[in-house]
Order: C-alpha cells, then structure tokens, then sequence
RNA sequence: CGGGGUGUAGCGCAGUCUGGUAGCGCAUCUGGUUUGGGACCAGAGGGUCGGGGGUUCGAAUCCCUCCACCCCGACCA
C-alpha cells in the first residue's frame, strides 16, 4: 500500500507545521505541472504528488457575497477562484487560476498553429512611446500614469501597439521578413470608470494581444482572415457558445474589425444577427435602413397645436392621440463647424452615439447642447424643437426622412405641429444613418422592403477582437522596412486580442446551474474528482481511491481527491459547485458489490460501475464529451 | 463624471431612529456523538464597529470631514 506510506509522509503532526507544509504544497502543484509539460511520469514521484483537496487550497463559500451581481461573479468567488483587492482588482487562488491556464493554453496553442510567435512585452511602459504615437493626450482617464523616482512619466500597459511597433521597427529590416505575427499573454491594466461585474470588466486582466506586420494591404487581409479562423478554432475548443460580428474601429481607427462574442444575457453588448443572410453585427455599427419603403405624399397641411407641458415624445402623442411613428423628435448636439447641429429621428428610434460622430458636421466625442445653446439657436426649450424654420444644420435619420405629415415641435415653447412634411415646409434634410436597429428591422443585407430577413437583437459578452490597424500606428512611430525595390515602406499592421480572464467568466455565465459552475470540458480545474466515503475509516476505500487516482492520472488528466475528513454532503456539494465534469463516489456500500459510484456533473443520475473498468469507463466518458 | 446606497469577526446580517462600553447564523479551533447530498451537543478563539476630528461623564449610535466599496445613469428634446 504504496498510498498509506506516501500519506504518512505528509500529514504533520496536529500542531501542524503551516508553512513548510503549503511550501510543499506549492512546490508539488509546480513538480505536477512541469511533469505533465515534459511529458512523463515518474511512478515514485506520482504517488507522492497526489492533488488531495486537503493539501489544496479549497475556498468555497456556502453564502453570496453581498456585492456580487452577476452569477459568474457569485461563483467565481463561492467556489474560491477569486478574491477581490481592491475595485476591479483581484487576486486568483490556486483553483480559479487553474482555470485560466487552461484558456490560456487553448488559445497558446492555437496561436502557435496559427504561426504566430509568443513574446512578453512589459507591463510599464514609458511615456515618450506613448506621446510618439499621440497617445498620451487622446487616451484619457483609462490610462494609468505613473512617476518613477527620478519623475520621468510611465504608464501600466492597457494595450501594446507601441511597444511592439517601436520594437519590429527596429528588428524588421526587410520585405523577406514578412508577414509577421507576434503574440503575448500578459496583465492589462484599464482604469474603467466603472469596473463591476468581478473579473468581467475588471481594471487589472490578462489579455491575448498579437500584433502583425505586412508589406501590403493583401498580405494583411490574409493574416486577418488567419486569425478569424484562429479565433473561431479557440472559441469552439473552448467549447463556448459564440458569434463573429462585424464591429466598429473605434478609436483605434483601421478599415475591417471583427468582435466574438459569448453569447449570454447579461452580456454588456447588445448584437444584431439575421440568420436569413448569415449578418451579425454589434448594434454600434449595424445599419438601419428606413422603414416604410418610399415616402407617401403630403395629405395633410400644417397645423399649430399647443401642447401645454407637454415635452417629451411620449406626452405628445398621449395628448395628441397620435402613434409614435408618426412623431418625429429632434435632437440637437454640438457641431465641428456651427455651435449646434440637428439630428432628427423617428420618435420611437433612438440615437446611435457611433453613428452620428460618423457625420463629419458633428463635433466627436457626441455632445449634447445645453439648454442655454438650445435657447440660443432656436428660441426655445428642448421638448418643443422642430425641423420647420431651423436655422441650424439638419441631419435626418433614413426612417425620419421618410415621413410624412409628421409631428415635431414648433421651435416655440409648449406648441407643436402636426401634418408637416419635408420638401414642403422645411428644406429636404440630409439623409444620414442615426439610429440604433432595433429587434425587428430589415437586414441590412435585405435586398428591397419585401425581404423576410430580419434582425434578432440578443446579448452578448465580448471576448475577442480583430482589426485591421493599417498604417495608424506603423506612420505615427515610423516603422518601415525595405520592400523589393529598395524602398521604404510603412508596413500595415493588424492587431488581435483575447480577454483570457473574461473567458472564465463569460463560460460560467454560460455554464451554470442551480448547484454551480458546470465546466465545459476544456476549462474544468480538474476534470476528475474522486469523493470517497469513508477514506480515512476503510482500508478498501482508500486503496480503491488511491489506484483510481493513480491510473487516471497516468491518462494524463487532472484528478483531485477529496480526503478531506468531511461529510459526504459537503464533498458532493463543493464537486458540484467547482464544476467538476466527473465524480466517481468511492465508498464501501457499493464496493460491497464491486463496484464504485459514477456521475457526471451535467448529468440527473448517478451510475453504478464496475470499479475495475473505472479508467475505461473515464475514457469514454471522454471521448463523448470531445 | 452625475445620482443613490452600504461600510459592525473570514462570509451573511442585527444593533444606529431613542448614546450606557458589541451580538446572531455560517465558517474556524477543541472534545464527544455521528457519517451516501452542506449533522448534532458542549466549549473556545476571533472585532481599532471604514479612517480622522468633534459633541458628551460616556459614541457603533449624534455632528463634521475624508476614504473605500456597490448599484443606477451617462439615451433626452
């Protein structure tokens, strides 16, 4: 009974020796690690590196914390993955980092089949890089800045472009060398505004970033469609549930972009798909088209009503007793050009912030004017602004430019029109794509009014993003290389990142139940759990335990043996809130009849196997899962 | 950044209105009885009541101030 001798090796004495008996523990979790990585087992070294839950730090909480709000957050910190430190700051325990070795090896490998080659960059940066790229200034309150000692300016890395454009540009002397694709998996730091949902916005997390390197345009479509294909491989070995779509380039500016998202209610993004046309888009950017089809003639004439506090949309129509798509609000936000600007969208629709900054006559960021600005542009108070007799710029949404006898406000306190129409009593507006689509609307592949195609708005978690940078960065910190003629050329880049601690909780939020977290497969801190009854009681539930422990380690899987002297309830209750895909239940009653308990994590029913065909039955059970 | 809320033991909370020197459940430790879905009995340890200042004979409690954390909003004509 190699396992008795091996226990008694390191179970202290009760005063217990605390230190050197975690340093053990550490140092064997390591031993098991760089074992598995070298692929070999030592059979001595095996029994001695046993991962028994009472020489792993199990955490779990049996009460919510009070100021988790999202489920992955509560089970995150009941089953003792995190712990937080400050605001969007946390610490990840032995089982919680599990866990994200795990995605992190997922996407390490594809990554590399993918040709692209890992590298750390630091988490400090130096401000000068930063002021390079013109940075320093646009970046705002998210970037962390720090002094050193001598008050030379740094800042905690919330992304990497210059860092690694100020590197290849040194490193990268020639066409020859290209493409080129080089990834990190490091710590970010943000500081969001507002932080919240545990790791899911956190300030402090671990991303993917990769940066690529190209001569031309082509060459950069070609990486970007390797990615697109790496990214949908990571997501599916992740075994989440996931959607590519089309976003926005924000900011970071560049032609195409991609988000994947996990889909889940709680998800901060709402995403726009048509299954019709195979069209999946964030709502940032997905287009609206108008409703209605052509716009019908004028039939009424214009008519002054006075609508006495009456000044929101909603008001009008309950006092007018009119349908809402019939009204039409307008909204007027600060101007690149003229102090103000008019955008006017069908009262029911809303604004889309992205779009209109899109509109070169509209001051970026969106800003909202004043009360004072209004008075002062139009004469009178928002809630009762108007598209007749404006004498500010007009930039009409597709649907609200295809009204007719609309109702807008009078430009007048507490009066209204009703029956106006454009062309006829106001200038034709400009026509501009405003407003957020909305569950329902035509695709924006849809070929004419007819079309069946329409667009399902469902959440979602964003996890990944590529984009095609082009030369935004590569100009502003002047990497060239030397392309077939001799000649300098600023090399397009593209970049692509993984947020890997919002996996872990973007799958929870995905994968859950009543009792806990259920793993998929891939992401499990353990993939095996072996609850005895009575470990330390029988002699025969020990050695069963053992031996079971040890061949299936041998198969190279993660196996953890519960020999905590608990109850059994208490074991099956933490087995099930760590979600750990397969339990096998050793005790004597079934061992009377030779065989042992089996049960999976997603499964009602517990069987009973023959405790001979354990490894056999694990293995199957496998293969099942993949 | 604006609005709201909360800070009392590792976790969940009561006590604050009405000032009198800190309590409950879970967890932890000891002993015992138990042991197939979060046991029971007995005992024990653990708290600068978020920090600072003030009022008072006396402050978790009242006042001032700072801080931290959470939620909502940043969509309105």
């Amino acid at each position: 009974m190699l396992g008795h001798r091996v226990h008694h090796h390191f179970v202290f004495s009760k005063k217990g020796i605390q230190r050197p008996n975690l340093f053990v523990g550490i140092s064997l979790i390591l031993c098991v690690i760089s074992d598995k990585l070298a692929g070999r087992f030592d059979s001595q070294k095996d029994q001695l590196i046993q991962m028994r839950t009472s020489r792993f730090l199990i955490s779990t909480l049996k009460e919510t914390p009070a100021d988790a709000e999202v489920i992955s957050h509560q089970l995150m910190l009941r089953a003792g993955m995190i712990r937080k430190v400050a605001a969007g700051i946390y610490n990840w325990l032995p089982m919680g980092l599990r866990v994200m070795r795990k995605v992190e090896n997922i996407v390490r490998q594809e990554m590399d089949k993918s040709g692209a080659q890992e590298m750390l960059m630091p988490a400090v940066q130096p401000a000068e890089l930063w002021q390079e790229s013109g940075r320093w200034e646009m970046y705002g309150g998210e970037l962390l800045r720090m002094q050193d000692r001598h008050q030379r300016d740094f800042c905690f890395g919330p992304t990497h472009e210059e860092v690694i454009t100020s590197l290849i540009r040194n490193e990268i002397k020639s066409y020859k060398q290209l493409p080129a694709n080089f990834y990190q998996i490091q710590t970010k730091f943000r500081d969001e505004r507002r932080p919240r949902f545990g790791v899911m916005r956190a300030r402090e997390f671990v991303m993917k970033d990769a940066y690529s390197f190209h001569l031309d345009a082509d060459s950069l479509q070609e990486t970007y469609d390797v990615m697109y294909a790496s990214y949908s491989a990571i997501f599916k070995r992740l075994g989440l549930g996931y959607r590519a779509v089309e976003a926005d380039t924000g900011s970071i500016g560049g032609s195409a972009s991609h988000e994947f998202h996990v889909l889940a209610d709680s998800g901060e993004d709402a995403i726009a798909v048509c299954d019709k046309y195979d069209y999946a888009a964030n709502v940032e950017l997905a287009e609206a088209l108008a409703v209605g089809g052509e716009r019908p003639e004028p039939q009424q004439e214009v008519q002054r009503v006075d609508t006495p506090g009456q000044h929101t949309i909603d008001a009008i129509c309950r006092f007018l007793e009119l349908p809402i798509e019939s009204t039409v609000k307008t909204l007027l936000v600060k101007g690149s050009e003229q102090p103000v600007v008019a955008l006017v969208l069908r009262g029911d629709h809303e604004l889309n912030d992205l779009k209109a900054e899109k509109h070169p006559l509209v001051a970026t960021p969106l800003e909202w004017a004043s009360d004072e600005e209004i008075k002062l542009a139009v004469g009178c108070s928002p809630g009762s602004i108007g598209t007749v007799d404006l004498s500010v710029p007009v930039i009409a949404d597709r649907s609200a430019a295809n009204l007719a006898d609309y109702v807008c406000g009078a430009n007048i306190d507490d009066v209204h029109l009703t029956g106006v129409n454009w062309g006829r009593d106001c200038p034709e507006p400009e026509v501009f794509d405003l407003r957020k689509v909305i569950d329902g609307d035509l695709c924006a592949r849809a070929t004419d009014q007819d079309d069946s195609s329409r667009l399902t708005i469902t959440r979602g978690i964003e996890v990944g993003h590529i984009f095609q940078l082009g030369t935004k960065y590569s100009e502003a910190l002047n990497a060239t290389c030397l392309d077939q003629n001799g000649k300098a050329a600023t090399m397009p880049m593209g970049c692509y990142g993984i947020g890997v601690t919002r996996i872990v909780a973007a799958a929870i939020e995905q994968n859950h139940d009543d009792k806990g977290i259920v793993w998929p497969a891939g992401l499990a801190p353990f993939d095996v759990v072996i609850t005895p009854i009575g470990y330390h009681k029988s002699d025969e539930v020990r050695a069963v335990c053992d031996e079971a422990y040890r061949a299936l380690t041998e198969l190279g899987l993660d196996v953890l043996l519960d020999d905590r002297k608990e109850r059994p309830g208490i074991m099956f209750a933490d087995a099930d809130l760590l979600g750990i895909p397969h339990r096998i239940t050793v005790g004597e009653r079934s061992l009377a009849n030779g065989e042992v308990e089996y049960k999976a994590r997603n499964a009602d029913q517990a069987e009973n196997i023959e405790k001979t065909t354990i490894v056999n039955f694990i293995e199957e059970q496998l293969n099942k899962v993949i």
